[in-house]
DNA sequence: GTCTATACCGTGATAGAC
DNA sequence: GTCTATCACGGTATAGAC
């Protein structure tokens, strides 16, 4: 790789890693292109050298949170039982109630956002929260628990609704509390 | 009250209404006032002679949906028992299935967008969801069951993040299942 | 009292300078 | 190959015509 193929990786990295914060916490209409330039200090009007449209640079946030998800799950794959990586799953979200409280869930938000469109991104989109959903049945599955799917989706959706009412309520505690209750839930099953 | 303000309340009534389903469907920043008048059947512009900015719109928005979900929470008072009102509230939820994978939770996604904001409209939304929650824990009060507060969390929490997950993947099944099972959940508390 | 024409700004995007 | 000056558009808001 040459060195000016690096710099642009690391702006290009800067760029979309800037652009995934200021999404999560302007939402993506709330974004400008100058805010992105700015956080990741690149020149302003500069951003279309490396993203053609805001829309691209939007596809790129989304492709980055979904690399997140992939590695955040095959982290989890470290626990031996499979109760135990959904309680690590879980987990996750009271390590960040601060940030959801006053932000929402990065993953959730998103979510909700780009699930109103109708151009392809929201069906990327969609993968954020189906990837987490597919690993859960896997997981529950494994526990032979009945209806695994259903679980799955009820692990998910409280957690994620519990995100919502914390944000909502701006009251980091909720959360916490709600996710040991799932916790407590899924040792229920073993 | 004269003919004139008659007129102006039906205006107002229908830009708040008009406004109300395009921000559902478009979000808070997706929406723009010539829409908001397009749809209420007004001349474009003329919105400022009812309301002096666009917040200020949005604000009557948000009261008017606290009216309706105060509306909607004395309608479920007809049933005698707890248990069936509470069923009755996630029932809403399976009823507007279609709406919601398609564009999201009217209160859960009115939340989240302005959850984000700092400027009161803030707090005002989120008396969507406490209104809800509080009334919720009344009922699971009233059927003495362990920690009322928690259970309010965890069936409203399981609801919205039902509706979520229903609206990220577009499943309008998703959230008709999950509700049942909510209400299972329910049943089994009496 | 009701509505229209318009000002003004910030946005995404582009053409071309360096 | 990298960045800057600038454009055209669409947004909110206002001043004043009817």
């Amino acid at each position: 790789m040459t060195d000016s193929a690096k710099r642009d990786r690391g702006k290009r990295e800067r760029l979309v890693a800037g652009a995934g914060d200021l999404v999560h916490r302007q939402g993506v209409l709330g974004v400008t292109l100058a805010q992105v330039a700015e956080a990741a200090h690149v020149p302003p009007g500069n951003v279309y050298y490396y993203f053609k449209t805001k829309d691209d640079l939007l596809r790129a946030v989304v492709e980055a949170r979904i690399g997140e998800v992939r590695a955040m799950l095959h982290s989890f794959d470290a626990h031996a039982d499979p109760s135990a990586r959904l309680k690590a799953l879980a987990g996750r979200w009271v390590e960040m109630h601060d940030l959801v409280a006053r932000y929402g869930c990065p993953l959730g938000t998103l979510s909700e956002e780009l699930g109103r469109r109708d151009d392809g991104l929201d069906r990327e989109a969609a993968q954020l929260m189906g990837l987490i959903l597919d690993w859960a049945e896997a997981q529950f599955r494994r526990m032979n628990t009945a209806d695994p799917r259903e679980c799955a989706v009820g692990l998910l959706a409280g957690v994620q609704g519990g995100a919502l009412l914390a944000h909502a309520l701006r009251d980091p505690a909720l959360l916490a509390d709600h996710v040991r209750r799932l916790q407590e839930w899924i040792d229920s099953l073993v």
